[in-house]
DNA sequence: AGGCAGACGCGACTCCCACT
DNA sequence: AGTGGGAGTCGCGTCTGCCT
């Protein structure tokens, strides 16, 4: 290839100022270093891209085919910078998030309005085909940061802890196990268990019932929170999800919920990523601000010889309606 | 007088090769 | 593999002649 984008600005140059030498102003050189580089290219392409019209450069055919290519070009050029220039600034890209468990989407809308108007330019893009498996999507690079609740830690990536939330069993109000103070895994021996995710994925069927052996007379999957509280209300069966998913209607007063266990059933909410990645500077904000946020995510207090009261603040609102698809 | 183009020289850069 | 030096190349500037 003969062409050089400096041949584009000596032609677009010449063409628009009419002469060599006054191109030569416009582009900081000579007009013997433009007249060279003119018979240069001249000579490359074997045409002659101006006519010399006494003092006046005047395009030939060839020459005003080149100088379109060179419009196109240099103003392709010039957007591209653009583009780079805000991509070295950090304020444009994609942040693929997932997370293990379906019910911080719930959440993380709102979470995200925030992040929006801090980083307009920032495509996030949620991964719901992750939520199974966060830690390999991460290693696979298919994903850029991951909620996750998994003990399990892989060694390729960094956690940064987030946020503590509780499992509860969520009864009817009438419920014979009401009178208890808390629920012994053998006590769901003889219920039908409503679940939100799958019971071989289920956080409290592995960390609490599996260990003990037990194995509920019914488990049935329903993976809408609005249809488990419904199903539970109506005495249908008994369900185990996060204390700050059904606040809205245990605050009601439509469910009750009890600890799982004398000591309540915690998960521990860490943000992954790859370990050896740079973060650019929208996944570190949007790190600080999951990390400011988790907080007001689900806010807990001790209430002398109650369970812990589940708080959600307004900065993230998780009563907004929002369902899964 | 103003503008273009050719001859020549300079500095920066690249390539190649020898050396460590 | 890394470094340093020499040769060649390229792009540009200065000077100058030619043309209108």
């Amino acid at each position: 290839m003969n062409l050089e984008v400096r041949h584009l600005k000596l032609i677009k140059s010449i063409a628009e100022e009419g002469s060599v030498t006054k191109a030569g102003s416009r582009l900081y050189l000579t007009q013997s270093a433009l007249s060279h580089q003119l018979r240069d290219v001249e000579q490359k392409l074997g045409v002659s891209l101006f006519t010399r019209m006494n003092k006046r450069m005047v395009l030939t055919p060839a020459g005003e085919r080149l100088l379109a290519s060179a419009h196109t070009v240099l103003d392709e050029l010039k957007r591209t910078e653009e583009d780079l220039r805000h991509i070295a600034l950090e304020r444009e890209g994609i942040l693929r998030i997932s997370t293990e468990c379906y019910t911080c989407y719930h959440w993380l809308p709102s979470l995200l309005q925030i992040f929006h108007h801090q980083f307009p330019r920032i495509d996030v893009q949620i991964v719901v085909e992750a939520t199974r498996n966060p830690h390999q999507a991460l290693l696979d690079g298919k994903i850029d940061l991951a909620l996750v609740n998994s003990p399990v830690r892989n060694n390729k990536l960094i956690y940064k802890p987030l946020f503590r939330d509780e499992m509860v069993v969520i009864l009817s109000k009438n419920h014979h196990l009401n009178a208890r103070p808390f629920i012994n895994p053998e006590d769901l021996l003889n219920e039908h268990l409503i679940l939100y995710t799958k019971p071989e994925e289920n956080y409290a069927l592995k960390q609490v019932l599996s260990p003990a052996g037990v194995s509920p007379k019914r488990v049935s999957n329903v993976q809408l929170t609005e249809a488990i509280v419904e199903m539970v209300k109506a005495g249908i069966g008994v369900g185990i999800l996060s204390r700050w998913t059904v606040s809205p209607q245990l605050e009601a007063g439509v469910i009750s919920a009890l600890p799982l266990t004398r000591n309540g059933l915690f998960r521990d909410w860490s943000a992954a990523m790859q370990r050896h990645k740079a973060t650019p500077a929208y996944l570190a904000a949007f790190l600080k601000l999951l990390a400011d946020n988790s907080v007001l995510i689900m806010k807990t207090e001790k209430k002398s010889g109650k369970a812990n009261k589940l708080k959600l603040l307004k900065a993230v609102d998780c009563t907004d309606s929002y369902t899964r698809a």
